[in-house]
DNA sequence: CTGAAAGCGCTTACAG
DNA sequence: CTGAAAGCGCTTACAG
């Protein structure tokens, strides 16, 4: 049936010949158009199957001007926050009809700028970008300023450049926290963990760190440990503060995955978490309520996220003169055992009640 | 200096006609030829960065004839064992010069053979497949069949398909966790969690069964249960154990992620974690020497899984006439409190000896 | 060392 | 409802 020969490629030329219509009927049937008649659909399609063809998108791509791809830079998966961000975007994209082009930056610039390269000139229709810290205006306006590609921005915002952004509102997010831990009695506190050049990071310390001092409650300089935003990052951080001197009565960490890191050396240590020391994250991520103690968290909703900014890139590539939209989710407290079950505020309201 | 309008797409032509050589010659100086000239060379560069021309490399690959780019399809990377796999596949597929298409199957058929068909039709150069549960040698044949293209499976087998594969020895690492479980004097042990129609599962259950039948320890059928091979599976598994009846001396999870919602269930349901019933896992994630108590595992690096696919597609693709491959790495018992610290041993052993 | 021509596998107006 | 022609932005022999 099919003359195509051992490595010959089967195109729309061999299904035109085979069908006896033009390339461009073929072209049409592919994409069920209703200016071809039922009939010779079906002609076409026997074809196709008959001789084995498949549909070329790079091809149809590169002549139609689009690549229904998107392309997805995020930092480092093995963080679940990250994870539950990929996944929803990665649904909502491929809901859109779009495929992804994923590459993961490590939080390194370097890799972000070899990636975001690679994407240009693959021409995706559109890109999300999760940035790795130090990003600045003007190395993005570098590597995507002359291609003009559709972008939004998600999770850490990078101040002067502009572009769709989609991320928690950080600082109330810290806010929280801190109203919480007040109404727990807390004191002191220590904030650990999360990469120095984010701005998620600067957002939640400094929201907590205003709120603290509203009720004069001072966060210790001293006592702001920056880390990768890993659970190792939170383990090697909570050992310098452990080496630094007298537990301060909460540790507030990045997140929950160095929240994770910071328990995990605390009970190493000997320290009876939550009873001795407060401890809270941030994300509420699905292992933040597993903690033991359960930890006490702010709820960011990665999820929400990813399905929020692929949409807003779809819009954006739709309409690319449109004004930047940012969408900023409310956090939500949870409060949980790990901040609850602190006795150093009961002790002291004793003394003075 | 560039004429090109406002919309129009700067090309290779205009890169030519600017620096008055031919397409050729500029195509030339694209891939560093050495049939150009040096002064040649950087008369072309020049222009090329005057008039913001930005490689177009579908373009180049439609006509190479390959991609530069790889499939990789998944299940759900909120899982941290597929996690640590992704991110090894990424790297060194980066490292290779090669970019990522992603998909997640979330484990379900029907999404699996719409991202191979993406794939396909995108023509990446090579695909990564985990397959989803369930999937059969028949089903990848009519997916993958008539494209002929290089493919490598990972962490899970379909029985009868002809293909490079790479995973732990399952088998043997539930004889490992079989034979320290023996050692502590368990005599009745449950299998809980992990989806049902992966080859993981099976084999790791039959590894475990086999070697504990060998002590005169039956696992008895109605306490394997299977579930979602996530955290959330894990706790829906073990609240089905907890109606069946009295706890075995162990509980041995399909995964540490399953494990890991063990643990915190039973801990909810007052059990002794540890103490009262002994908890093990397969993989070790970073979590599990984390957990509380520390979780008994077998390692099964999926780092070392990920970088070795990455490799043997790669190989593939230079040699696709090559015999099938088979990587198994060899798994490794990790001893922890989990296990060590379960009293039900001692107790027997006291009433014997 | 450089150029003219053909072509990768499709889609897109334009006719009829 | 269908076809002939041009073209997407590159690379690849083939000449010279």
């Amino acid at each position: 049936m099919s003359q195509g020969g051992a490595g010959r490629r089967i195109t729309i030329n061999d299904v035109a010949r085979e069908s006896q219509v033009s390339r461009a009927t073929v072209s049409l049937v592919l994409r069920d158009s209703n200016r071809v008649s039922v009939a010779t659909k079906e002609r076409v399609r026997k074809v196709m199957t008959d001789v084995g063809y498949v549909y070329d998108r790079r091809a149809a791509n590169l002549r139609a001007h689009r690549a229904m791809t998107l392309g997805l830079i995020a930092t480092d998966v093995r963080n679940p926050y990250f994870a539950e961000l990929t996944m929803a975007i990665e649904s909502e994209a491929s809901q859109a009809g779009y495929t992804l082009l994923l590459g993961y930056s490590h939080d390194v610039l370097e890799q972000q700028e070899r990636l975001l390269s690679a994407m240009v000139e693959n021409r995706v229709d559109g890109l999300l970008l999760l940035p790795a810290s130090g990003t600045t205006a003007r190395g993005l306006a570098r590597t995507l300023g002359t291609s003009g590609i559709a972008h939004v921005l998600f999770a850490r915002r990078v101040t002067g450049h502009g572009a769709d952004y989609v991320g928690a509102d950080n600082v109330k997010a810290g806010q929280l926290l801190a109203d919480h831990l007040i109404d727990q009695g807390v004191r002191t506190a220590a904030f650990v963990g999360g990469p120095r050049g984010s701005s998620a990071r600067r957002e939640r310390e400094r929201g907590l760190t205003k709120q603290l001092e509203k009720h004069g409650v001072r966060i210790d300089p001293s006592l702001s440990l920056p880390s990768e935003a890993s659970t190792a990052g939170g383990m090697t951080a909570t050992s310098e503060l452990l080496e630094r001197g007298p537990l301060p009565d909460a540790i507030v960490a990045y997140s929950d995955a160095v929240a994770s890191g910071v328990i995990a050396t605390l009970r190493r240590h000997g320290v009876d978490v939550g009873e001795q020391v407060a401890v809270a994250g941030f994300d509420d991520i699905p292992q933040a309520a597993l903690e033991h103690p359960a930890l006490t968290t702010v709820a960011t909703f990665p999820e929400r996220i990813g399905v929020e900014a692929a949409r807003l890139l779809i819009a954006r590539m739709e309409d690319p003169q449109a004004d930047y939209r940012r969408t900023i989710l409310s956090p939500e407290l949870r409060v949980r055992a790990s901040t609850t079950s602190w006795i150093g505020g009961a002790r002291r309201s004793d003394g003075v009640t």
